[in-house]
DNA sequence: CTGGCACTACACAGATCTGTGTATTACCTT
DNA sequence: AAGGTAATACACAGATCTGTGTAGTGCCAG
């Protein structure tokens, strides 16, 4: 059951807003009452909590080298931007709607990038480049702008630029893509 | 009149985001009645609107050769960052917080990113590379994925990597910077 | 069959929010 | 001095929100 409900709380809250939900409005969604939400979840900030931190789990892994294995996840970024219900990124977004600074949230979306960011170092040490630290958090910057642009720009292709970019830097380090 | 209350608004707004602020709170920051401040705007978000209007004034201008131009750029944006008060781009935000996706506030924020990246096309245009279109928006991403890294990290220093992919990008495109 | 558990229905407190109505006061121009 | 403009104070309607309290219902294990 806490499933059930985190599995609403995600979808109303990436797509409409941490503030613009309200726990009436996810409790009737999966058609129960609120005593039972409040059941599950001691308060609507614990449930937004528990939202970000199933967002957590997810890095993809793959056998190819490096510098495809890199430009293949552009790839999967316009997918995803296509996908209808494409809000940006749910941690930025919870973060700049939190103006606490010292919110739960900003900890959970800084473990977001930095996972994804070691994902890309690791590629990168493997390939061997001379700045991993560096690369990999200009990646992550494409990667950032690619969600940023995509959101206000309604456009997927955008992650193409990002891929492009990304290429040049790649190649730039003396990365291989085949 | 007007501008003090945008001022004030632009404040809180961008500070604490769109929804978190009410119009109690901005009228009673600035000192002047609730009545007064919806003879001046006809409602909340109207004055949301005219809050991310206002912000649509300004584009630098300068007559260094365009390379070292857009490295400038990159080095104002670590110091954006670092002023306190820094939430992120206040367009970005306004995307994501309202749900709508015809609300005014998108065309404001996609006329904003269109002015940015067309300052740089124009200075790419300048220095003769061969795809200004395409590297403008290369530019534009590194931009953005710099703000939302400044913003979940706390870190204004995320600029200067912003900024070197950005020298690595133009330098792969045959542009000089001095 | 029975006890316990989870859920439901529903009301409610208390806060907050947008927007309006109204009567009064300060000020500036003529 | 008079009149109009704009601001004020303040109450209020009506909606929405988080969180709690309570009494009752269905179900499953022992």
């Amino acid at each position: 059951m806490p499933e059930r409900i985190l599995e609403t709380a995600d979808r109303l809250f990436y797509g409409q807003g941490l503030r613009a939900v309200g726990v009436d409005t996810i409790a009737a969604e999966i058609g129960i009452s609120k005593r039972t939400l409040y059941n599950h979840f001691p308060s609507k900030d614990a449930l937004m909590v528990a939202y970000l931190q199933r967002r957590l789990r997810l890095v993809p892994t793959s056998t190819k080298p490096p510098g495809r294995q890199i430009l293949d996840d552009f790839e999967r970024l316009e997918r995803a931007f296509g996908s209808d219900g494409f809000r940006g990124c749910a941690f930025v977004n919870a973060v700049a709607e939190l103006k606490d600074p010292r919110h739960a949230a900003n900890e959970i979306a800084l473990a977001f990038k930095e996972m994804r960011r070691q994902w890309f170092r690791e590629l990168l040490k493997r390939a061997q480049v001379a700045d991993p630290e560096g690369l990999s958090l200009q990646l992550m910057l494409l990667v950032d702008g690619a969600i940023a642009a995509a959101l206000v720009r309604r456009d997927p292709t955008v992650a193409r630029a990002a891929g492009t970019a990304a290429r040049t830097l790649l190649a730039a380090a003396g990365v291989s893509f085949n």
